[in-house]
DNA sequence: CTGAAAGCGCTTACAG
DNA sequence: CTGAAAGCGCTTACAG
């Protein structure tokens, strides 16, 4: 006697397509195909399906339509690091744009590491998600097979890449550090160091435009070059500074690959007393919130990294529609907050 | 002459169980069993089968095994915030550990607000985790009651919980504040000020864990007392540095309940001139890496977010293979780091 | 300890 | 535009 005489043992108490379409008096065909929008779905039909998902409070279940459709409703993120703020905006509006799509984010960390990137592709595509989302261009050639071999679309966030690639939205690092170099130039700087860590592939390219600045204004010098492999951090920067600055040919300026660095850099001329920017400027990169407050507030380059994430996710989400996209390749740009380290 | 004739169309070209059991000679179940580690199988046919799959390269199916088992490889872990390290520092931990079980993590950001946690668990339930991994012990009801109908094995994470409660990994947050106010007190700070913001459960109990303190001493006193709903920052804390000590009845220290507070105040009151520790101490919480660079450096409390993000994960491992645990319960304690500030 | 049968809840691929 | 059939790749629930 009991009322549903068809669910099994197994039943797990929720909805099925099924149930909405003995409701909606359709075939479970046309149910999902009006709960996915075709478009080649009578009115009136779609209509008695809607009516009966609501009804009956229907929610699809994402392994079973992974299964059949073999795509999952997960997207994969991976970025370097959550411990740069930077990557953290970034994450989280592309998050929020997948989120508000339907989609489920997969977050990977890859340790600025191209070989742990391609591990955690490997892993990832075992569920079959619906797109990729990757930081920068550096790629091993084993990531880029394995994104091809399942036709997934990709996106690649905070670089410029060229019109060979695939689709990227970001900003030229090299054209920012350029800007950068030439306003500390402007303001009458000539012996400007570029202090590097971490070392990847976007701090290179920074490195790159304050040389071609420097080159192009004839103060290129080999020796204002610093760079250190380990990763940013506060106790870097300080520590980078007093080398720097305890060095051979005195400089008027350092330009820091970021913020962390640069705020470390504050710190220790604070308590090596030295002046900031009378003795020697300082310059960041990426505008952290904090650099609004150092003492002195700080000289750097703000960069757009939300809305990198927001318009990569849309563009990904573009792609996994099948829509054409009129622009593959998007240049958001960047901005120079000048304070008083400069 | 395909060579492989049983292979349907859709077929997708990764192995599946039903090829592992064909080349090891057993049935699909044997190699089920066999794969998952049941120990209900003859060793020379679980021999068979683990090398079929080392033949194959065999992956299973995360999407065709939650469909058949209602219960997927992912691992729901929620959080406040990213923009805090304390909790990225919390969730890399988790997440490395759950990795390592062969679980995908799905990370959701609360924005210290119980009804997005409620919807954020809602939305994940629909893909049946193995288990979910909260902060803090806020949960709405609707957010255990549904947690709880799936049987969902559930560690909370941060504070300790009282024996009623399900699971849990943290530590003290009302003893470590006490013990911070205690330290100042003993430093001969007489109107030390306590300054919070967020104003989440676990900054109000430091705040209880400073009024305590305070009252044993017979120093308390509720102008002391300085909240601000706002979400932390370092401009927050400069604000606040500057209020507090433009206000009537005049403050020896100022306890901020995080870390990045206390680096706004530093910064202000270098600004200001206002010496510190001299005119007045300032203490942090959390231990954030740049309190060891700050000027002057912040004393402050250690606490053990990666140990605690590693321990709960263990912990819910544990529950999700139907281990007993001998401590539901984990304390893992904090540590006060004097430095200059105090 | 092992396996044949049935089913998880969807979508693909056809046919009409 | 609609639907019956088959199948996605596993595991559950039985039976032996």
């Amino acid at each position: 006697m009991s009322r549903e005489p068809s669910r099994s043992l197994r039943a797990t108490g929720r909805a099925t397509l099924a149930d909405v379409a003995r409701l909606a008096e359709v075939s479970p065909m046309t149910a999902s195909r009006a709960l996915r929008g075709e478009r080649s779905v009578d009115p009136a039909l779609a209509q008695r399906v809607h009516d009966a998902v609501l009804k009956l409070g229907y929610q699809p279940d994402p392994a079973a339509r992974a299964l059949a459709s073999r795509r999952s409703s997960h997207v994969v993120v991976l970025i370097p690091s959550l411990t740069n703020l930077l990557f953290v905006d970034l994450l989280e509006a592309a998050q929020d744009s997948l989120r508000a799509a339907g989609f489920q984010t997969l977050i990977g960390i890859t340790h600025y590491d191209a070989g742990e990137e391609e591990q955690l592709v490997r892993e990832h595509l075992l569920h079959r998600p619906a797109g990729v989302l990757l930081t920068g261009l550096e790629q091993t050639r084993a990531t880029r097979r394995e994104i091809a071999a399942q036709s997934l679309p990709c996106v690649t966030m905070m670089e410029n890449a060229s019109a060979a690639e695939d689709c990227s939205v970001g900003f030229s690092q090299v054209e920012a550090a350029a800007a950068m170099t030439r306003h500390l130039l402007q303001r009458g700087r000539r012996r400007i160091a570029f202090a590097a860590a971490q070392l990847d592939a976007r701090t290179l390219q920074r490195l790159e435009g304050w040389r071609r600045a420097m080159a192009a204004a004839g103060r290129h010098d080999a020796r204002l070059e610093w760079r250190d492999a380990a990763a940013s951090s506060v106790g870097l920067g300080a520590r980078m500074f007093e080398q720097i600055l305890a060095a051979k040919p005195p400089v008027d300026a350092i330009f820091f690959c970021n913020d962390d660095l640069a705020h470390g850099a504050l710190l220790a001329a604070l308590r090596l007393g030295i002046e900031v920017p009378q003795r020697v400027a300082v310059a960041g990169f990426n505008d952290l919130p904090e650099s609004a407050y150092t003492v002195p507030t700080l000289t750097t380059v703000r960069t757009p990294r939300a809305e990198v994430g927001r318009r990569a996710a849309e563009m990904l989400l573009a792609r996994i529609r099948g829509q054409a996209l009129e622009t593959p390749h998007l240049d958001l740009g960047f901005e120079l907050v000048v304070r008083e380290s400069s």
